[in-house]
DNA sequence: TAATACATTATATTTATTCTAAACTGTTGA
DNA sequence: TCAACAGTTTAGAATAAATATAATGTATTA
């Protein structure tokens, strides 16, 4: 099982032992180039379809927190009833189709650098992140 | 009683019968010319404060809903567990302060405008927001 | 002013998330 | 091998924001 290394130094590194329910996400999360959005109730789906074991909300819940404190996820800032969480912790911002409740990526290089020229005493800038919201262009809707 | 006029107004315009309920939420957002942010129970408990009249979650929830179907509030594209609404529906951005949980203005004129150059076929821009998370810069701090 | 349509309210419901406490597991050291 | 311990998992309870419900109340209209 030496692909499971990986995945075992990035829970070690997160401060969690790597377990069988902890490996399990991560084999959903990260074992694929690409990235991906997701929320809790997709995350446990996906993985109770695909895998023997059974994984409790509490265990995906903690799990999901250590990485994005870690920094091997994002929290996508999006008003929504539910959270929703990046696999891709690049610098990069996102469309959401309000229609269809989807996120799409926007790639760095496709958004000029956004310079706040505010600033305030004795607070720095943690991070930047562009919602852009969209909606069906038909010509017949007024 | 004229300067109830224009909460009136705006009610009616928003497809909604002026009631007393209705007309004091309208003091507290629209009575005066500084924009605010705040949270549902923020806003609650100003009402409780301020008047000797009752409101029911439920009325203050759906006056608001109207309101930001109307365009006289906006939500703020924030993942918090509750949401933050802003009287204030002019185009422009926020720093959102994780370790106060404060919200802060940032006009329009303070960021350069955001250019997507990436484009989804069928779909059009509906809104562009810049959320700019801040926190301390002790010198002290790691 | 009567009839109607819409509002308000308290309460129940829903749903995401967090908490809890008991049972479990893996590691360490004797 | 086993006891002890620290950390894990889990089901279910708790929490809290938001929404729905249904009975009662109020504004509007003709």
């Amino acid at each position: 099982m030496a692909y499971a290394e990986q995945f075992i130094d990035k829970l070690r590194k997160s401060g969690l032992r790597p377990t069988k329910q902890r490996i399990k996400i991560c084999e959903v999360l990260f074992d694929t180039d690409k990235t991906f959005h997701f929320t809790i109730k997709e995350l446990v789906k996906i993985i109770e379809n695909q895998a023997n074991i059974k994984v409790s909300l509490a265990t995906v819940y903690n799990t999901i927190h250590a990485f994005i404190k870690k920094g091997y996820l994002k929290e996508i800032p999006l008003n929504a009833s539910q959270s929703y969480y990046d696999t891709n912790v690049t610098h990069h911002h996102h469309f959401f189709d309000e229609e269809e409740n989807r996120l799409i990526d926007i790639h760095q290089d496709d958004v000029d650098e956004v310079n706040i020229k505010k600033t305030i005493p004795g607070k720095k800038i943690k991070s930047v992140e562009v919602i852009a919201k969209i909606v069906s262009d038909n010509q017949s809707q007024k």
